[in-house]
Order: structure tokens, then sequence, then C-alpha cells
DNA sequence: TCCTATATTGAACACTGTTCATTTTGCGGG
DNA sequence: CCCGCAAAATGAACAGTGTTCAATATAGGA
């Protein structure tokens, strides 16, 4: 019974192995349940006593590869400034997405199939970044106050640069790399509380 | 021959009209080309008469839909203020974006197929918001004065929140039209030239 | 009316994800 | 040692998909 279970697991283990590597040359459309069987040496069904089909199998690996982004996001060094430390993050976060596409691309520009209903699940890395937007709220040097707020707007910014530079290769960007510190910049800078004039409505 | 031809481009507007409709039902991925050939009342061999193939049907789709965003951006009432004329066509590209979700995912969200080499097509609706981004930096109240670079921030920015209220519904967002409102204000104010301390680096 | 160029057809090809009755496998107990 | 039994693996089958193409139907001009 034991033993079973260690072998189920390295089967699983097997099957996330060869998955991972086809997965991230072809992208979720390309990468086919059938062709992963060829590959492990397996028929497709096999597949499916570990796996309850293609979405969860693929929901695996990219778990993983998010956890590896939180893990970055906490092994990021601290900054004294919490700012900067927030740029730090967004930063990475970006990184993330542009050396993982084909992970990014499943976790966020897929709509995901599952009903209205059930509860969203919250991904650590957004958890991190909700964090660092509290300490930066707390230093008071924000505009606003609402730390779901200020996260949201960031989130939708940095996911913004991420998205379009993966699904847009061939736009005629300017420098990528001053496009990401300039969006970051801005963000920053925009929801920073400023001296000078500002507010109507 | 005339006749023909009138006739070749009734079917192809036949199709296109069936073809809209599911579409917008259904998305790129669900909706097929035999289903379409069967809501038309053709045979699915009849389609690939008047379009390449899938690609290049839903391609015109997506260009009459773009087609009436930019008539959109256009009908915008002018603005005194060039820094509220912006914010309003930032409003109104993201607003389209969140009607025609099923458009706009195809459009931005999905890795387009073709190759590296190809010329990037770009959307009326892109140069309107370049142009709009070169009045603003004419007035001087911007940071930078790189057209490119600003319009570039601003279009990622706005793709961010449009995209992610599409593909992340049961995402726990905070209020939705708030949310749009204080990232596009975030955005051009970060962009804005401030009087107090800034630049570092 | 007949000829011909075009439009249309639908079967066929090569795929896809997924299911399930059947067979193989390997461990624990007698 | 071997038998039984439960778990694992199989691969054919089902219902789809986009796309192609030889064969057929059709309609306009001579």
């Amino acid at each position: 019974m034991n033993l079973r279970n260690e072998k189920h697991k390295l089967g699983r283990q097997l099957i996330l192995h060869e998955a991972r590597q086809l997965f991230i040359a072809l992208g979720y459309h390309q990468f086919s349940m059938r062709q992963l069987a060829k590959a492990v040496g397996c028929s497709p069904g096999t597949i499916y006593v570990h796996f309850k089909d293609k979405n969860e199998l693929v929901n695996c690996l990219i778990e993983d590869a998010f956890d590896k982004l939180s893990e970055t996001l906490h092994a990021l060094e601290p900054q004294d400034d919490p700012s900067d430390q927030l740029k730090h993050a967004l930063r990475a976060y970006i990184d993330f997405g542009l050396e993982h596409p084909n992970h990014y691309h499943f976790a966020f520009l897929m709509k995901d199939p599952r009903p209205a209903g059930t509860p969203y699940a919250p991904h650590a890395a957004f958890d991190f970044l909700r964090d660092l937007t509290k300490s930066n709220i707390q230093s008071k040097r924000l505009r606003l106050n609402d730390i779901d707020m200020v996260s949201q707007v960031l989130w939708t910014a940095i996911h913004g640069i991420t998205s379009l530079l993966i699904t847009k290769p061939r736009f005629p960007w300017v420098n990528k790399d001053q496009l990401i510190n300039e969006l970051i910049e801005t963000a920053i800078s925009g929801l920073n509380r400023e001296e000078s004039a500002q507010e109507k409505t």
C-alpha cells in the first residue's frame, strides 16, 4: 500500500517532469495530452489516472512556477526606502513573466473556465505585493490609503506591460528595459502624495 | 462575372454576419468553423472559399470592432484641457474592451501566430492615443518628451486593467469603476511634471 | 441549348481531450 | 511459492476540431 503510493507519486512526478518541458516549449494549446503520453512512454489513459484533466495538470505546473516567483520576491534584498522595495518587487514580477511567458499566459491571459461561483484562489505573489503596498501606505507617502485599491492599481499596471510584451513581440516597442522602468516610475510617482496642487471631483 | 462577384461578396457578408454572433457568444476557441457552417447553412468547405482560415475570418471581425473603437474615440467631445482629453480617451478604450471582451481577447491576449519577420499592423486606435500623447507633450506638462515612450506607458497601463478585468472576473476587485478612474489618474499624474523634488539616477 | 468557369459539396485526413471496459501488474497473506 | 485481489495501465472508441480536395452542381454567356 505504501509502496504503491510511492510508485504512484513517482509516476506523477515523471509525468510532470516531461510535461514541464513540453509546456515551456509549446504553450497551453500546442501542448497535447497524447504527445505528453508519448514523451512519458505511456498511453493517453494513464495520464488521467494521475490528473483529472489537462487543466489540472497544467495548473500543477503553474503553481510550481508561481511558488518560485513568490520565493524570488521574498529573497529580494530589503531596501531602506519602502518605495524602492516596492519598485524592486514590481520589476521582479515583470521579469518573471517575461522569463516564463507560457506560465504567465496560462495564469493570467486565459479566461479560467470555472464558474462564477467558485472562490478565487489568491496567488502568494499577489499577497506579497499587497503587503508591500501596506508598508508604503503606512509610511504615509501615498495619495491613497486603501490598500486593495493601491495594490490593484499597481498589479494591473505591471500586468499590462508584462502581458503586452509577451503577446505583441512584433510591436515597435521603445527600449523595453527603459519602458518597464518608466512604467514603474510613473505608477509609483502617480500614487505618491504631491505637495503641489491636485484633486478635483 | 459582375453578378458572380456580387454574389461572392454577399456570401462573405452572410458568413461574417453569422460569425459575428457566434464569436461574441463563444469566443475564439469555442467558436468553430463547422458550427459556423451549420449556422450559415453551408458545408465547412464553402467557408474556406471566402476565408483562408479561421484566423483570417476572426481577424475580419476584429477589424470591424476596432474600427468602431476608433470611431468612438474620434467622436469623443473635445476637452479644453489636453490632459482631460487623454483621460476620456483612456476611459473609452477600457470601456470598449469590457464591452467586447471576446474581441479584445483575440486582439491583445492571444499570441499571434505570424512569424517574427512580418511587420506589425498598427491599430488606428493606438495611433489616436499616440496623437493625444503628442498634444500633451506639446503642452509641456509631461515629465518626458518621448511620444512613443509615453504612449506605450499609457497603453500598457490601460491594457493591464482591461485584460485582467476580462480574464479574472472572480478576483476580489475593489469597486471597478473607481479602480479604473484611479488607474487613469495615477498614470496621468505620474507622467505629469512635478514642481517638487524628483529624479535620481 | 450547350459549354465552361465558378461555387459548393462532403468525405477524408490528421489531429485534439477524454472515457472506460479490458488486461496487466505486483504486493500481502496463506 | 503461489494465489487472489486491488491498483495501474492500456488502447480502442467517442465526439469533437481545422483544413483540404476531388467530385459535383450551378448558373451566365455564346
